[in-house]
DNA sequence: TCTGGGGTCCTAGGACCC
DNA sequence: TCTGGGGTCCTAGGACCC
């Protein structure tokens, strides 16, 4: 077993994936600015080298690109991510066949350890090459690999690969010079860094630690102090001391999301719970592939905080179960008794999911179906006495559940109301008081 | 008019117990 | 009258990632 201070990873990274993957499929994409857009081509998630040179941010919306859209004839796509999982799947088995040991960190990034490997090849970069030339002949896809002693410097190493053509899409820091590093990491800002994102770097900033040479420098003790552990990890990555190992069997979810923006907004208390059946069996899905079981439900309503003209409301609730479950009745029990409960007429709805938590390990089971009608009426009970404190102390003065759980940046102005928050199961003690 | 959908980890503070 | 302290669990929230 290598210790610690002779590890060698290397990230082997698709550029802009779901670009090159439309692009591998359609060749007419190859030479004009191209963009991948989310559900109900809302906003833009994957850009184009030529879109990005445009200073197009990624989750820009796609119809404040109009303007650019009509100036450069910009394509926007609908995402296909049946097609993007099957070319992941591709690049994956390609790369086994470079390492024995991998970690498949996203959907378009892997790490692989290259330990005991040194003898196969003349070098890092020689096998980086290698891999490049043999996944964009197999798939068409180009991607950068990046080597260094921890994760974190393989991950930087591959934003070096990208930006500097010099090093034609591979770079190894561990056969760098000190000085070269040194050079190079003077003048990479200390936000490109992983783990660093935009809090943090202002922070950084302030502290006077602009670049990643700064941060490398600066004393993990200090950083710990002002950051906490995680960041202090990654300072000692920077130095070359491993603190993230290879992960090579992905462990199960500690839960599961299923949540979508509807394209037309919805109404009615029936629109919402046919989208929430939806969310529900996805998500059953996933818990059972896993053979996990779930303890708690929670789902949460939303309308559009982009239209502050009109009403706005947000709101979830977590049920918990009397008996942990992956019977895709029982979930769907629970939530649609949750739903009625978070439910307002009078609002236009904009989104909704569903969250499966408090999963544990466990063999597919069958559960006691649930009183729905029963649970429900009992419900419908339980919002008018809301209705009834709200009508005598404000609109709104009492909320059910906790909005914490829903997107946090569509939420701040609306948990700023007053809010009393309650799990289902307390309820009926808490309205007794 | 039109603004994504997933995940993880850490920490602080309160409840509760002994 | 004198009014502790440590451990554990849970939750909310903040930060990050793709």
């Amino acid at each position: 077993m290598a210790d610690a201070s002779s590890q060698v990873f290397a990230l082997v990274d698709v550029n802009n994936m779901y670009v090159s993957c439309e692009r591998a499929f359609n060749p007419r994409l190859r030479d004009r600015p191209v963009v991948v857009l989310s559900n109900n081509d809302g906003c833009c998630v994957a850009r184009s080298n030529e879109v990005k040179a445009l200073g197009v941010k990624m989750g820009t919306p796609w119809f404040q690109m109009k303007d650019l859209v009509r100036q450069y004839g910009i394509v926007g796509l609908s995402s296909n991510y049946a097609l993007y999982g099957d070319m992941s799947n591709r690049i994956m088995m390609i790369l086994r066949s470079y390492s024995p040991n991998v970690e498949v960190y996203s959907i378009d990034e892997s790490f692989l350890s290259l330990n005991g490997l040194g003898g196969l090849w003349p070098s890092p970069t020689a096998m980086g090459q290698a891999i490049r030339a043999q996944i964009l002949q197999w798939t068409s896809l180009p991607v950068c690999v990046g080597v260094g002693s921890s994760k974190t410097l393989a991950k930087l190493a591959n934003h070096v690969a990208k930006k500097v053509p010099l090093f034609d899409s591979v770079c190894d820091f561990t056969n760098m010079s000190a000085a070269r590093e040194r050079w190079l990491f003077e003048r990479i800002d200390v936000g490109e860094v992983w783990g660093v994102g935009r809090r943090i770097a202002a922070k950084l900033h302030d502290m006077d630690i602009h670049t990643v040479q700064d941060l490398k420098n600066a004393s993990p003790r200090d950083i710990r102090a002002r950051f906490g552990v995680v960041m202090e990890r990654t300072c000692q990555e920077l130095r070359g001391l491993s603190c993230l190992a290879l992960e090579e069997v992905a462990p199960p979810r500690q839960e599961i999301v299923s949540s979508k923006s509807f394209g037309a907004m919805a109404v009615s208390l029936a629109e919402l719970e046919e989208a929430v059946s939806t969310y529900i069996a996805r998500a059953g899905e996933k818990l059972r592939a896993q053979r996990s079981v779930c303890g708690a439900v929670h789902v949460f309503v939303q309308t559009n905080p982009f239209r502050q003209q009109d009403p706005q409301y947000s709101n979830g609730l977590t049920v918990p179960l009397i008996e942990p479950t992956n019977d895709n009745r029982i979930l769907a029990g629970a939530a649609l008794l949750g739903l009625a409960a978070i439910y307002r007429e009078g609002f236009q709805y904009k989104k909704a999911g569903v969250m499966l938590m408090n999963l544990a390990p466990g063999a597919i089971r069958q559960g006691t179906l649930f009183d729905a009608p029963r649970e429900r009426e009992k419900s419908v009970r339980v919002m008018a006495a809301l209705d009834a404190l709200n009508q005598r102390f404000g609109r709104d003065a009492v909320h059910l559940g906790s909005a914490g759980l829903a997107p946090r940046w569509a939420m701040r102005a609306e948990n700023k109301t007053p809010c009393y928050t309650t799990r289902w199961d307390e309820l009926p003690r808490a309205l007794a008081n």
